[in-house]
RNA sequence: GGAGAGCUGGCAGAGUGGUCGAUUGCGGCAGUCUUGAAAACUGUUGACUGUUACAGGUCCGGGGGUUCGAAUCCCUCGCUCUCCGCCA
């Protein structure tokens, strides 16, 4: 959520990144502005209301106890008229922070200076390439027909037991998944970050603070016996470590890494994107998480880049890194990094990570925040990655390491799966 | 699921209707002493809002109520702990 006091103090600017962002209600920020204003003078009717309460009641205590049942008795009379103001106040008080509150949440956050114009993925900015895309070999086919030959995963048998795109790992396949999760853990802990086990499940306090809510309500797995949300991302409840929290400014950074099933919904998708594991309801995910000072974080942002792409590197797949361009962004981040692998056989590329950097705009929702220099309270800054998402990096390890003989993992993951090679 | 106890500032823990935003201890910070450190002593130390700065306002698990006045009384929700039951 941004701040009332950046708007206030410089609105157009304001509305300028906003349209970087393809945002429509630029009207909002007006609006904002003047509900703030009013808020603040209703507040200061509700506040002298309250003084005066509370001085009368003091002498009224000072009275009664001196015995001077009269004069307590007109001050009450005199305590009537200030009740009636402040309830007055405080009414309006509750419609005006209402309105304010409705229209700041729907406030995505403001475009860094970096971020390209644009309003489709069309338009993103492809900022480095690397690896190298292989030749197939003759007999190479689609992934989706891998994890068949393979017995890897079983779509068929995740739809009967829970829907289609709820896939079941299999033999090899599972053990694939589990390599794959304690090598991203371990590359990311040999970096720093200390690893969580989260909660799978969310409160809506947790789904907000993140951005989740309420702007991709129809996105979340929603149990609403007990009001809870599966995460769609281990981002959410990871993050929310730090929700209410005043850090010192020598914990900073705060580094933390997690694995978690992710669940979406994925309304609205079709076609061939969602063919085999190329999109699907529940997947795996390694996230990286940093929460840091304002002054450091895009010094971060680079380094969690580096990081998401020393790792891609490792595994051998061709990659590419864009900068996506306002209209893509999310409505949390400041900017964001994609990566990209290329899956040789759909030749096409497949989204396996997204590096943001969300500035102070979680932050703020959340009220995580950590002591200066100065000993005054500011806001931190956070962002995360992925590092990575399971199902892309094996659809892309299976095509572009397919052989006549099986798919060849790369080297690293050679001790965590016991083995070279699936076949 | 049943019974009981509790939820107060970074932590521990007082406070049961009127200078209580809160005694005290620990921790933190600053200083005195010391070559330095420890110990001891002294001072200081919550958040939000608001003001040029004061002032003022709000916050004692969340929400609501009673009252001139609530940390304190009432209602309600949530959570924690102990015992019992059930269970991976």
């Amino acid at each position: 959520m941004l701040q009332v006091s950046v708007l206030k103090s410089n609105p157009d600017w304001v509305k300028e990144r906003l349209s970087v962002k393809n945002f429509k209600q630029i009207d909002l920020v007006d609006t904002i502005v003047a509900l703030d204003d009013e808020r603040k003078s209703i507040q200061v009717g509700y506040d002298n209301a309250q003084a005066g309460i509370n001085s009368l009641s003091k002498e009224i205590g000072k009275s009664m106890s001196a015995g001077m049942i009269d004069q307590a008795d007109s001050y009450k009379k005199q305590v009537v008229e200030y009740k009636e103001q402040a309830a007055a106040c405080s009414e309006k008080l509750a419609i005006v922070e209402k309105d304010l509150y409705e229209a700041l949440v729907q406030l995505p956050n403001l475009p860094a200076k970096e971020v390209p114009l644009g309003k489709t993925p069309e338009e993103n900015l492809v900022v480095r390439q690397g690896g190298s895309i292989p030749a197939l070999y003759e007999g190479a086919v689609e992934h989706w027909h891998l994890l068949d030959k393979y017995k890897l995963v079983n779509f068929e048998l995740g739809n009967k037991i829970t829907g289609s795109g709820f896939p079941v790992y299999t033999g090899k396949g599972a053990k694939l998944q589990r390599s794959l999760v304690q090598y991203f853990l371990d590359f990311n802990t040999d970096a720093g970050y200390l690893e969580y086990l989260p909660p799978f499940m969310v409160n809506e306090q947790s789904a907000f603070a993140t951005g989740q809510l309420p702007d991709k309500e129809g996105q979340m797995y929603h149990v609403t016996e007990d009001k809870l949300y599966l995460i769609p991302t281990a981002e959410v409840p990871v993050t929310n470590v730090y929700r209410d929290t005043i850090l010192k400014e020598d914990e900073l950074p705060v580094k933390m890494t997690a694995y978690s099933p992710c669940f979406r919904r994925e309304a609205g998708s079709y076609g061939k994107d969602v063919r085999g594991l190329n999109r699907v309801h529940q997947f795996e995910k390694v996230e990286i998480i940093q929460i840091v000072h304002p002054d450091k974080s895009y010094q971060v942002l680079d380094d969690m880049v580096a990081h998401v792409e020393r790792l891609l590197t490792s595994l051998q797949l061709p990659y590419r890194i864009l900068r996506l361009c306002g209209g893509d962004m999310g409505f949390a981040s400041a900017i964001t990094y994609d990566f990209e692998v290329y899956s040789a056989a759909q030749k096409r590329w497949l989204e396996v990570s997204s590096v943001s950097n969300f500035e102070n705009f979680q932050t703020n929702r959340m009220k995580c925040r950590f002591k200066d220099g100065n000993s005054k309270t500011q806001l931190a800054h956070s962002l995360n990655g992925s590092s990575l998402a399971l199902p892309r990096i094996v659809a892309c390890l299976l095509e572009n390491n397919q052989t006549a003989e099986g798919v060849v993992l790369p080297e690293v993951l050679h001790n965590y799966f016991g083995g070279k090679i699936i076949n």
